[in-house]
DNA sequence: GCCCGGTTACTCGGATATATAGTGTCCGAGTCCGATGGG
DNA sequence: CCCATCGGACTCGGACACTATATATCCGAGTAACCGGGC
């Protein structure tokens, strides 16, 4: 998994804890942390494109929160940086060479293994789908109450 | 994920299909579902090391399993193949950057971006663990009766 | 003092390189089978 | 006919290329703010 994943939802959680609805420049996200700012830019339209951000062009421009941290889940987050495609990618070899020759069952019914793969990556989903961004914010603010004027402070605009 | 596990699944099935004690070499296996004969049996040989198969060298040798199919689960392969680092891998990246120097708080307590990954990651493993090679291939036999002795009969010996 | 136009600086967005991991291939060490020659 | 020995062929195991993905960077299009001049 790709390591954007992390940087998003750390930098989707530092604007919720800013609270402003003035748009945030990716400079200024990618400074938070010491990450790469251009590599960041680059997952930020994901997030854009996903519909979780908005981002405004121009001076004083950069990314704000399309909609409130309660109503985006993990999942969306997953899903807008690595995609859709499943973990396991299921490539028919049952039909396939000498053994797929010999069975000439029928091959509408699924692949058992396919099946099995994708219960254990439905559960992985939907425990993604479960917890909102709120949800992790909340357990963080509860471990240390700090951390939202630490972002504040920490994002303020030089 | 890499498509090496799913040719493990497969070749594990299709040795506890063939039910013989005999060892099957990996060019035969690989001849069964038209897959690259070195390349499969680089993946065999992490099973080995795994010691979810047993290895045989020499004329009349190959692979068996080294034990029953009841007794390896989902888990094993992927972990096998796919090594048995997490799917996200938390970098701390919390304690960096402008945002980590202003919260000064103790980071001793986990990062709560990496406990919700991690919840839903051991859902996803808990899953594969509660899958074993046997079900998946009561799953398949009950499915298409005819699968076994396909098997037995596309990897009959040359 | 107020309004308007041009300039400037700043931002996102996508096109472009580099590093890493996954994919695929090849050759050598070891082992067993079978042929061969002798008893 | 039986047995020991040698040769050969087959197998795994790991070392060696190639390709696709992830990572990182750079530059251009567009826009809003700012400054200067005119009314």
């Amino acid at each position: 998994m790709g390591q954007g994943v992390e940087w998003a939802v750390h930098t989707l959680l530092n604007l919720d804890w800013l609270g402003t609805s003035d748009p945030v420049p990716a400079a200024d996200l990618a400074a938070g942390h010491d990450l790469p700012p251009a590599y960041l830019n680059k997952q930020l339209q994901l997030l854009v494109k996903a519909g979780l951000l908005s981002s405004v062009p121009g001076p004083r421009g950069g990314f704000r929160l399309a909609r409130s941290s309660a109503q985006i889940s993990m999942l969306d987050v997953v899903d807008a940086i690595e995609g859709t495609e499943p973990l396991f990618r299921c490539t028919e070899i049952r039909q396939c060479g000498a053994i797929g020759q010999c069975a000439d069952g029928d091959f509408s019914i699924p692949c058992a293994v396919k099946s099995s793969m994708n219960r254990a990556e439905s559960a992985w989903r939907e425990s993604l789908a479960g917890q909102t961004l709120a949800d992790v914010r909340a357990v963080a603010d509860a471990h240390s109450p700090g951390v939202a004027s630490a972002v504040r402070q920490g994002l303020k605009r030089r």
